[in-house]
DNA sequence: CAATTATTCTAGAAATCTATTGAATAATAG
DNA sequence: CTATTATTCAATAGATTTCTAGAATAATTG
């Protein structure tokens, strides 16, 4: 084999990694696959993608090797293939987020409060969790909670927050996470808490990041 | 502009960072130009395509942020947008490698030699450049040595390796780079140079990879 | 064993991507 | 001003992707 056809072909496997994240759904479910094992049924409630088109998708996922899956009953269980796709991910979102001004424009739009929701870096939460000072709120759907979460973490969904407001200490400062730097629930969330007079905080990135961090995981 | 919506034309986004990297030219001139600035007409020689074809593809890499051009004269350079760009490389080769088998077939197969190849990493040849023990050579194309090289390398490109041999001193150890971790150039260097009964090791990376690390680069 | 559930396979239509070709543009040199 | 050089644009054919819908498979339940 040539030199120039050596080097072709190597490439060729590189863009194939590249051509399976080239497709906003693939990225939304390695996402959400970020958070833990999923069957195909999940992701695909998940993602609002048929369960065909799931399938699909995720077997084009695992032939690029980004994800592997394991048979249990009847049902087909999808898990990342390690945490540097994880990795993978962010960096694809950084450069996104640094190059692209349609992503800063989006979060502006979407985010308009960003600036007022500056995050709390994962060292400054270990520390303050350390001291007893804050909640932490886990706020994503309960099947991701309970497949790993932040130590000492509580859940509360969401959907659920307004109906479970009770349960968080109205005198300690609540700091709310869930899937990652983008994710929208953990916003919302300290958007909710802050109208109700609580303070009330987003941890920067989510259970990847945190993960990727080399920080420890309670499931 | 509904949460879903949001995070779907968030992810959209993404995708275009990936697509625009889900193809193997493409990737091979964003390797070209992680070695620094190039005309169309320079990668257009370097990668073997047609210059109309080179002038979209760079298009392309344009409009997903990955790069940016200049007018000079009557020439149009392109340039990385930022070593971030080099870095998502990095790490789709990385997860290339990692997770599918061809990739390590193909490696395998064109660097049979790979184990007695053992790659010196930047550290180490920092420390003996510094000592003075090692000839460090740069077998890239003259205009890719001339846009930057690590600080006091020679350059002798691969091709005219042979009729050069004098201006290598015999008695010293030569560290070969070029490119980057699977650019075969330094390969077929260190081959060449034992076969005439010289000690002669590869870099770990190439020159995209030591200014990753913060290393400095010389022009 | 029949019915149910979860997933994959198959086929096809519409949309998108890629390489090629030749024409168009823009800057410079003569 | 004309010719030359470097690049981009526009049109097109062929290949590939994406989504859908229904059939097929495989494991479990009754």
């Amino acid at each position: 084999m040539s030199t120039a056809h050596f080097k072709h072909d190597l490439f060729n496997e590189f863009a194939r990694v590249a051509k399976a994240m080239s497709n906003g759904y693939r990225l939304e479910l390695l996402e959400f696959l970020a958070q833990g094992e999923r069957s195909v049924d999940a992701l695909a409630q998940a993602s609002g993608l048929t369960l065909a088109n799931t399938s699909q998708h995720l077997q084009q996922l695992k032939q690029a090797g980004l994800v592997g899956n394991r048979k249990e009953g009847h049902k087909v269980y999808y898990r990342l293939s390690g945490m540097d796709v994880s990795s993978l991910l962010g960096s694809i979102r950084d450069v996104a987020e640094r190059y692209l001004a349609d992503v800063d424009r989006l979060v502006d739009d979407y985010l308009k409060v960003k600036d007022s929701l500056e995050p709390i870096p994962a060292s400054e939460l270990l520390e303050r969790a350390r001291e007893g000072l804050v909640t932490v709120l886990d706020v994503r759907p309960v099947e991701e909670y309970v497949s790993g979460h932040l130590p000492g973490a509580i859940n509360i969904p969401l959907q659920e927050l307004e109906m479970h407001l009770d349960e968080l200490d109205p005198d300690r400062e609540v700091v709310a996470y869930c899937r990652g730097p983008h994710c929208v629930l953990a916003f919302d969330a300290v958007f909710k808490l802050r109208e109700r007079g609580m303070t009330a905080r987003r941890l920067e990135g989510g259970l990847p990041e945190w993960k990727l961090e080399g920080l420890p995981v309670e499931s």
